[in-house]
DNA sequence: GACAACACGAAGTTTAACTTCGTTAAACCA
DNA sequence: TGGTTTAACGAAGTTAAACTTCGTGTTGTC
């Protein structure tokens, strides 16, 4: 339990670095700072539906896909 | 843009019901009112990460599950 | 050496999630 | 009828998580 967060965090920085972008670059085309995807990649917290539709935009990828993680 | 919220609820609802629960049950169970799962199902608002979570383990599906909209 | 990219922490701000009220209405059953 | 359940819907207030703004430290690379 409460888990969700780490995992939505690395798998967002997996995709992230799939589509060859920095954390800077998802920041600025997300509209939150670097500080905040670093938080949301380490799993300090996850982003709010407003900032995970925007993310899923810039990464160009349905929401669901920032969901899919290993071994489920 | 912007349909996420509106998304998300229609197919909690869909959830809820295929699972055969009432709002305040799912509400009880998720540690949350049922106005506010009112409003979620609404697309008032979204929930936050930790009552996602919950939501997704009372309605015993993964989370991506919650995401899974139609023709996408 | 300088720069880029990122981890990491602390402290403050913002605002969306959430609550608490209350009203309304449809559906079902006694 | 009347009572109960379920849920939509609004307004207003509270809470807490998301987000920001600082700042330091590390690694890699040009």
């Amino acid at each position: 339990m409460g888990k969700l967060k780490a995992k939505f965090g690395s798998r967002l920085q997996q995709l992230r670095l799939r589509a060859g972008i920095t954390q800077e670059q998802l920041a600025d085309k997300s509209g939150v700072t670097v500080e905040s995807i670093s938080n949301i990649e380490r799993g300090i917290f996850g982003p709010k539906f407003e900032t995970l539709e925007k993310i899923a935009g810039v990464l160009k990828v349905p929401v669901k896909k920032l969901f899919e993680f290993e071994g489920e």
